[in-house]
DNA sequence: CATGAATGAGACTTCATTCAT
DNA sequence: TATGAATGAAGTCTCATTCAT
């Protein structure tokens, strides 16, 4: 359909161009619909952001859900499972990720940025109760829960956003997006669990003699 | 003197709105100079943000490099210290951060984003260094290197480019962002000097628990 | 019927907010039609402004023709009469008034002037035929017979067409229509019959010493 | 002057095709300059239209305060005397007078209309103090104060606003403006005169056989 | 008879830049 | 060095209309 078709180009040239960069004759030209349609869908060019939002909004919310609902599970298990999970879908959506990154970065307020950040809220929560879970069970240790949370979701950022960096720090060719996914998915996935879980399980002696 | 307010403006506005986002007129009227000044001193829009690069290049070379003078120093103490710096730099910068994020994160490819890499691979390089020393030393265990890397940067980065986020994650209200600084500063430090060293010299027995 | 609608809704559309300043889409909308059925009910919006002079073009001529057609009446009596019956007209029809007022207005030619020019010709043209009728039977003295038309339709026009501009002329607040119509109808042909029989019985001693 | 010309240009347009008709390529064009200098001198479209209302303001103020400030003068007089003026300054400013018609005549309220509504009130404020003054001094019998002044209004704005009308009701062939105001305007003058003068000086006999 | 989708044209406005002074 | 005026290109959006169903 070509509502979509318009929803998708305009995702790939929001991630490749930003929003301000792209204009709606970039977005129809590629689409391939005329330049009125996107007026004509969603009404103009910010409220084409929007519906994109909602597009992929859901991209989240289903998955996660599920993992929290094993309440019996343990959270260590939960906390894996949750990195495996988060690592796919910005993986997947990078994209999407990307333009949400960006304009969670401007500092000027406006109305399109708390839908974002409402999204970004719903799943960083998640994360955020299972450690309070892993603590209260006396399994994780005390930490700075919103700054772990903070490590996990940057770790992930960082690789995804800046693909072609981390490509010349590994000294890698630049490759197109799929196949660095490919690549670093799996070792993403691990060095997240074995820092963050070393994080909230390692025992004192040893955390307290390397912070100042 | 006139270029440099320009060059500030620039940097205030392309932080809060992003470099497409930012008109000269936007920049020229903040900065209270004549519109045709931008292009008379700089010679282009593009030209002014890599000005603006230039400008905030030298911002992190001069101190990493007194700190990767210390060649005597044990590389924990050196890791701490380049956490300190470096949470220090970005937090102080974060509008050139910001604008550095957002740039580097376009897929496309522009001349100005070789720039932009070119610093900021200078300064990850030094982090990739330490720990590889590190680890000749036998004093960190074996862990991936430039992941490591990116979770320090990136959990700076996301605690620094989505201040209103992390605000409500704390559930504190909303804060201009010196306050903000002043607030997490030394938690960030904290954090993660404790996870980056506990992950880079926890023994083996409890680490491998916990990774699958 | 979908078509009055369309029409009366037009109307409404046209005398408030000006022919062009009006949108198909406005006018579909209020009237709870498809935006294409007015181009597939009047061909284009051109054609719906003269299907509107067509179809309120009839309210002027069957009353006046009526009156006409007294030919034994004083003279006296019938612009009394016809002071009465184009009050009450123009006060009833005002919206379409408004639109053939502002459409006359016009400095350029357009096809649809002539249609309008027509129906308001065979209204003065009775009111002329009277005057002149009255000279002759030297009931009414010489006067400058267009003018003193014009001076009748004139200062119907205008109490019509300022309505917000009276209402504060007269020191009360503004009110819709309706109400408004109520309240000057018995004015306005109060004064016209006293100023225009005045003018055109009053003997010359009066009327020289005050011309220049 | 480039802004005046707009301006001229930007009246003439007006008038002609109305202010919605017209579109700032027209004007542009006409005006022989670059379309975006609209724009840049004045805004808005919307603006330029209050640029214009500005710009033409004063061609009523100046001249009939003069004639207020005259104290001593008779009613008559003055009276006479404010018909010449007003009937010269509407047919010498008829573009400014027909797009100021138009905007007071739209239903729907907009902030430019109070800016008209002001201009006239000021000036036929005068002609009904006038009429007060007047009737203070026992010169005018009772009379419709109001509609006096509307019947003054009226009757030149229907000469100007429907040049082409009263060319065929006079059975002469369409005229320009220039030289249709050169027939006409001692015509008015005299017309009005002798009209409003008999109708505010007529013995009450002669008026009150007349009125129902 | 009726409509939702689609379109090309053109609306107004803002853009970064240049030019003459 | 500095600037106000000016410009062509491009921006987003709305317009009246048509077409396939």
């Amino acid at each position: 359909m070509k509502k979509e078709k318009i929803l998708e180009v305009a995702e790939e040239l929001f991630a490749e161009k930003g929003y301000e960069g792209t204009s709606v004759r970039d977005i129809a030209q590629r689409a391939e619909v005329n330049i009125a349609m996107i007026s004509y869908y969603f009404g103009s060019k910010e409220k084409l952001l929007e519906a994109l939002i909602q597009y992929r909004a859901g991209y989240t919310s289903n998955l996660l859900d599920i993992l929290k609902k094993n309440p019996n599970e343990d959270p260590i298990h939960k906390m894996e499972k949750v990195i495996d999970v988060y690592v796919d879908r910005i993986l997947t959506h990078h994209r999407f990720h990307n333009i949400m990154s960006r304009q969670l970065s401007m500092l000027s307020e406006a109305h399109i940025k708390e839908q974002m950040m409402a999204i970004k809220k719903q799943n960083l929560d998640i994360i955020k109760k299972i450690i309070e879970e892993g603590q209260k069970k006396k399994i994780f240790r005390k930490v700075d829960i919103e700054l772990t949370v903070a490590s996990i979701v940057g770790t992930i950022s960082q690789v995804t956003l800046s693909k072609s960096f981390y490509c010349r720090l590994m000294n890698i060719p630049e490759i197109n997006f799929d196949e660095y996914s490919l690549r670093i998915k799996n070792r993403v996935k691990k060095h997240l669990k074995k820092m963050i879980l070393t994080h909230l399980i390692a025992d004192m002696n040893q955390s307290s003699k390397s912070t100042s």
